[in-house]
DNA sequence: GATGGAATTTGCCTTAGATCAAATAGGCGA
DNA sequence: TCGCCTATTTGATCTAAGGCAAATTCCATC
């Protein structure tokens, strides 16, 4: 295997404070790897052998329950480090990860990790500042799921897909992955008839464009009037 | 102020694995503080300056939308450390807390999170371990929101209060702290009068006792039941 | 270009649970 | 003990969104 270049990781915000020469002990642990779309990267109560870092791609991460229902807890982009169950004290992944297109991903054993916590302190605290703006981002789900009906919802959910991993085009903001209705209910908690029938009226007044495991966001700001509307429940 | 001693602190999961030096060294920095019942600890969006360790009583942490909805995360028992925005990188709070019965606490000033964090690596082990189950438990609140139905959700939440304060009675599990049925709407995504009706429904069962702000568990398997039941949605 | 399977759309019906509206019941302070 | 404030209960509606069923459309592959 043709050895790898700190230049692959520089510049993104889990190794920001981290000298070059450090990125280089780092990075001469990693192995590259190549997983093809639909391929799973980590499984559900698998032993957690290795953490990883997106280098390129999209990777969707579901969890399943015991009866069968899949709910998507995130997608991951370029940059992003997932599977970092070691640092959690967790020795099984807790969900499923599956690229969402071809995928080229770095990865590390898992028992580096008090390592590089000790010797990379600065990699420690961005991890865990990462694992704090995770723990956030599901309290605004809980929250979420709590107050807003599923219009909001799946306004706010393509919007947020907008903007992380939104690529503009002529037409407006592509979301840059395939993407099903059914995917979208499984990240709202809702139905994909549910989520094809906002679609269509969104469709027809104009606020996006969709096709098949497509969508594309045209008009961002009357979606977020729609996202940002009264809440009902008391 | 009398002086602290570490039998306050031993024993507690957070603190496993630390030398009673340490543990010196730790709960010398402490400062003991005295919450009465329904007062903040701390607020939403304020300087995270402290971060703390229940000692004695019961402590709901709450989040408020924009729109004035609350939405409880989760109550904390004793032993538990809260407000520690600091080891995640953030400089507020993201909750309020409220005693939800006279409390005591140990207070540390944040910035000494990085020394104490390097000093006992263990203690910080300890904590991220239970920020990874913190986070597990957020995941957990969203697939049951995605996937449940408000009866499940209702049953689940009892259980898991009743787990974790409760306090075995001639009658039954009592929940160890004034709970009403507004709190537990919050704690469910439901309205109160969802709340009561299952409640009523479950005393004509024999499955629970309940008053003003008063709930006993009386058949925790009967309950575990229709928490399992088949959840709904596609 | 034909064929088959998956994704999507849509209409119709049903229902869990929210909303609205009173009535009732505790518990606490004067 | 009385009165008041808050929590709770319960009934009567209403409705968002789920479930079901049947097209239809889009690709990929042969």
């Amino acid at each position: 295997m043709a050895s790898l270049d700190r230049s692959l990781i520089a510049g993104l915000s889990v190794f920001e404070g981290i000298a070059a020469a450090d990125l280089d002990r780092i990075i001469g642990q990693a192995r590259s790897v190549r997983v093809a779309r639909d391929q799973p990267l980590f499984e559900q109560e698998q032993d957690a052998h290795s953490f990883f870092l997106l280098l390129d791609g999209h990777v969707r991460v579901v969890k399943s329950t015991p009866d069968g229902h899949e709910v998507t807890v995130r997608y991951i982009s370029p940059g992003e480090l997932m599977g970092i169950a070691s640092a959690l004290g967790r020795t099984t992944y807790p969900a499923n990860a599956v690229a969402a297109v071809d995928c080229v991903v770095l990865a590390w054993p898992s028992h580096l990790w008090p390592t590089f916590a000790t010797s990379f302190p600065s990699f420690s605290a961005n991890t865990y500042k990462m694992v704090g703006s995770r723990l956030q981002d599901a309290h605004m789900r809980v929250i979420e799921m709590s107050t807003e009906q599923v219009e909001q919802r799946v306004a706010n959910a393509l919007l947020k897909l907008a903007k992380q991993s939104g690529k503009k085009t002529e037409e407006g903001i592509l979301i840059d992955f395939p993407i099903s209705r059914q995917d979208i209910a499984e990240m709202t908690g809702t139905t994909l008839h549910t989520v094809s029938r906002l679609l269509s009226a969104w469709e027809d007044q104009g606020l996006v464009k969709s096709g098949r495991q497509k969508v594309v966001v045209v008009e961002p700001h009357r979606l977020v009037v729609i996202a940002e509307a009264r809440g009902s429940k008391s």
